[in-house]
DNA sequence: GAAAATCTACCTGCTAGATGGTAGCCATAA
DNA sequence: TTATGGCTACCATCTAGCAGGTAGATTTTC
């Protein structure tokens, strides 16, 4: 038996993410998932509904992503990095992060939804602060970082990659941004620019 | 006499940063101006050729922009804050990058201006390279910076805490960001965090 | 310099199709 | 037998865009 109210969140993640929220429509999805527009209402009584819910769903997929990163790494430019690469995953998807996507058509959100975006961004940057600060004790990043300041930075270039290197150079722009940042955070002189692994991590 | 083209220009950009380009419509535009909403197609044929006109237009003013940064600063950092700064005046108005709101729905635009958006960020990204290469020929940057990649990373910063701090701590937050990606590219134990005039520069 | 033609900027009134959403019916599975 | 999940058939509203008209300014022609 087949889980429609999944396939209904994933292809609507799919569409939004690639179109924006008012981009799509009910009738998009309906066609992508192949059931009728109104038995979508069953699932979702409103557009809002289903918007609320696609967030709170990425939101929960990315709690796990935290938290994986930090029984992986140990060393912050790692986690930083590692944290990076979840992004690398919409750039070759040629999906933008559904929260920026959102985040673009505030002015029209429903409040909930915009809440709910800001909070989203709001535990990355107390994530990334954490991260930081650790780095910081443990001398493992530049001396005189400010973590709070640069938690902000990163959530804002990693974010601003996707959402241009998706339209440029693809994901060797993003690469490359992601190594260039993660190079502004560590120790002056350790020299050598690490090359940022090829390979693809996971999805998000 | 009034220049109605100009004031649909106008009207149309406001409406696109703030919810995008599907969330706009003519009869938005035309209550905004007060004319009626067929008397815009007299102007603006269809509602691409207007997208096209008002991403023209944005350029032609960022052109100007990037003209004059180079000819009042001659810092290499200097002139990254100064172009960072253009991007503050979209936070205290609440308004997201016209291109950025634009590459946000990429999927749905028709390719003239997926080619201008893209144009106008390879522009941008160009004239960064240029500035960080000349900063590190004269040594006010700092040593090892990659100008090629330090420059995606600026505008991808850049574009990131605007569609960031439009949704979280407003201007306070995103010259926070602005600040720590200065800092990163001078040279190493210059010390001081310099504090950003909170002056406002100008408008894009 | 007056008449004729054209252009500009807007209007009303329409269209075809998409939009989110509702009502009510029907099959299947628990 | 009763939810569940889907359906058809709607609806009001909004969408971009078109046809055609009007008042006034500008240009062209005699």
């Amino acid at each position: 038996m087949r889980d429609t109210r999944a396939e209904l969140l994933a292809q609507a993640e799919v569409l939004v993410r690639g179109r924006g929220y008012s981009g799509f429509s009910y009738g998009d999805l309906a066609e992508a998932v192949n059931i009728r527009k109104a038995s979508i209402h069953h699932h979702f009584r409103t557009k809002t509904d289903l918007a609320v819910a696609l967030v709170r769903a990425y939101d929960a997929r990315y709690d796990e992503a935290l938290g994986s990163i930090l029984s992986l790494q140990s060393d912050a430019v790692a986690r930083v990095e590692a944290y990076g690469r979840y992004y690398l995953a919409g750039v070759e998807d040629g999906l933008g992060c559904l929260c920026a996507v959102l985040a673009i058509e505030m002015d029209t959100l429903p409040d909930v939804l915009r809440a709910d975006i800001a909070q989203f961004f709001d535990k990355h940057i107390a994530w990334l602060e954490r991260v930081l600060a650790d780095g910081c004790a443990d001398g493992s990043l530049r001396p005189g970082l400010d973590p709070a300041a640069t938690a902000r930075m990163v959530v804002a270039t990693l974010e601003g990659a996707l959402l241009l290197e998706r339209l440029l150079a693809g994901s060797a722009g993003f690469r490359s941004t992601l190594a260039t940042l993660c190079d502004s955070l560590k120790p002056p002189r350790t020299g050598s620019r690490n090359a940022l692994s090829s390979g693809r991590d996971d999805t998000i």
